[in-house]
Parts: structure tokens; C-alpha cells; sequence
DNA sequence: TAAGATTATGGGTAGTTGTGGGTAACTTCC
DNA sequence: GGAAGTTACCCACAACTACCCATAATCTTA
């Protein structure tokens, strides 16, 4: 069952094989509406994990990106670290995406890999990088957290 | 796969060889339109690296300096800066470009060519000035860069 | 419960891509 | 006009990747 088109949640695990492909959640292929051509594109999150994105997504960024002019130094920053690490990957018939060896090596991926519906977009985790990540981040500041409580309504 | 007519993403690493050729990465060319008659204008970066424009893209640049007037010494300098450098290239058999010996020089590459897609065009670094770079932009105002990542849904 | 469908994982192969070098055509300069 | 240097085009090979098929485990449904 599907809810909304193009939007993940849950959380599977599944394995790398020794060319770097992981499966797709069956689940997440089949709210991935058609424009999408069975594509995503992949690259660095801002945590040590590979971000996911639809294709159709990634195209909206894509766009934003475009307008934005390389005199201004800021910009040009901007457009070329959220450009660099990406890579399109469609999944192939058995429901893969191929991850290249530089996403690899920044998520830390062994033989194990967490995927974690983001609601846009998902994740790909070692599962130690991301225990890890959740210590550090029992230090977030709860303030900070008890405001975003306004924003959305739980 | 191509994402969108003449959007380039991604990095790669390719060498130059002793006639001053590189590779443009097969999916770049693959993205390129027919009407760039597989031409693209390479140039000085703001930073020290290449730009590489697809030919379409460059012609409206071009009409763009057009308008410029010379009276203003700013547009006078940037028209200049802009246009001298520039040079047409095709790209041969094997999907190769040929630099120009100023442009190594500017850029200054030696045996590995850093590429990365930049979505309207692409850059040619020299990796270890690409990480000088990357550090010094380090120290950009965290402030505004966060403005930006909040108008891109990242 | 049994049969069928779907899903997860492993591996083989043909076509593509990146890189080096060779040769002919063209340009430049004396 | 001829020699030297440069540029553009062509061929060949090695490495890699996308695509295909196979099998085992799991889920679905009658």
C-alpha cells in the first residue's frame, strides 16, 4: 500500500554486493511516480550517509541551481558542492541502484546498509555510523527542538 | 542515463595526456543538445580552474555582453576579462577536448584533470588547487550560506 | 497448506568508456 | 616553395559498467 507518490518513510536493511549495489524498498519504487523514469539521483548527505533523491526532485534543485550566477562567489560555492557529488542511477530489473565507490567510501558502507525513508528523499547508512550519529545528537539543544513543536503539529 | 539536455552533475578524474587532450565524461556529451554540434567554448574561471560552456550556452552569454555598455569602465573590464580568453573546442572520435597551452597555465594543470559537472557548465581543476580552494572557502559567512540551502529544499 | 508471485542476492557477458599512440593534413616561417 | 611544427583525425587495447539470467527466500492468495 502506497500512500503519498514520491514520499518514503520506514526503515529496511539490506546488503551491499561486491559491485555496490543496493536494493530499492519495494515500497519505495512503487510510490515513485512514472516521471521519475525508475531513476534516482545520489550523493552526499550532510550526515556521513548517501542521500537519495527522485529524479524529479533532484530537477527542481537543479533548476533552483541554475539561477543562481557564478560572479558571486557565495553562489558559485553553493552550486558547486551541491553539484560535485551527484550521480543519476536508475534501478536496474531487480530493483537496484548501483552507488559509486566515492559515495561508498564517504558513507563508510561495508556489507551492511540501513535505508531510511526521509519523507523527500532517503537515506543510506552504515548502521554504526548511525548509532553513533544518534549519541551525538542526544546533545542537541532541547530548546531548539521544542521549537520546531510550533512548526508542526504532532 | 541523461537527466536534462545540457545539465552537467557529478565529478571525475581523468588525466591529461602530452597533446594537452582530456576526456569529457561520456555523460556530459550524452546530455549535450544537437545543436551544440558538439562544441563547447572553454575559458578562464573565476577561480583557477577552466570553464567549459556548451557552444548554445556560451552564444547567449555572448549576447549578453552585447548589451553591456563600453562606456562603464566595470563593463569594459568584465566584457574583456570575459571574452579573451574563450576558445572554441570540438571534441574528437573518443569524446576528447583540446586545451589550450594559456589555459593549462591559468589552470595550472598537470597530469590529473579534476572535472566537475557545475549544471550550466563544468569546471577543470587541478585537484590540489581545487582543495586549496575548498579550504579557503571555509571561512564564508555560514549565515549566508545557510540563507541559500533554505530557499534550495535540500 | 500448497501454488504462485514477489523479493533479495549472486554472478556472467557484451557493449561502452578512457587512454595511449600513429598518421595525414594543414599552417607558419624562412 | 619547402621544411618544421602543429593540429585534427583515426586505430587499438584494457578496464569498467549496464544489462541479462539464475536461484533462494519470503510473501500472497486461493
Amino acid at each position: 500500500m502506497t500512500l503519498t507518490n514520491n514520499t518514503f518513510i520506514g526503515e529496511y536493511a539490506y546488503s551491499l554486493d561486491s559491485k555496490g549495489r543496493v536494493n530499492v524498498p519495494a515500497k519505495f519504487r512503487q510510490s515513485l511516480s512514472e516521471d521519475n523514469e525508475n531513476t534516482f539521483v545520489i550523493t552526499r548527505g550532510v550526515d556521513p550517509c548517501i542521500w537519495v533523491y527522485p529524479l524529479s526532485h533532484w530537477k527542481e534543485i537543479e533548476s533552483n541551481l541554475r539561477n543562481l550566477s557564478s560572479i558571486s562567489k557565495i553562489h558559485r560555492t553553493f552550486v558547486r558542492n551541491t553539484a560535485r557529488y551527484a550521480s543519476p542511477s536508475t534501478y536496474d530489473k531487480q530493483g537496484r541502484i548501483t552507488l559509486t565507490p566515492s559515495l561508498i567510501e564517504y558513507a563508510d558502507l561495508d556489507k551492511d546498509a540501513l535505508i531510511i525513508g526521509m519523507i523527500n528523499k532517503m537515506e543510506i547508512w552504515n548502521p554504526d555510523r548511525l548509532d553513533e550519529t544518534d549519541q551525538q545528537n542526544m546533545e542537541i539543544d532541547p530548546a531548539a527542538y521544542d521549537d520546531l513543536a510550533d512548526k508542526i503539529i504532532l
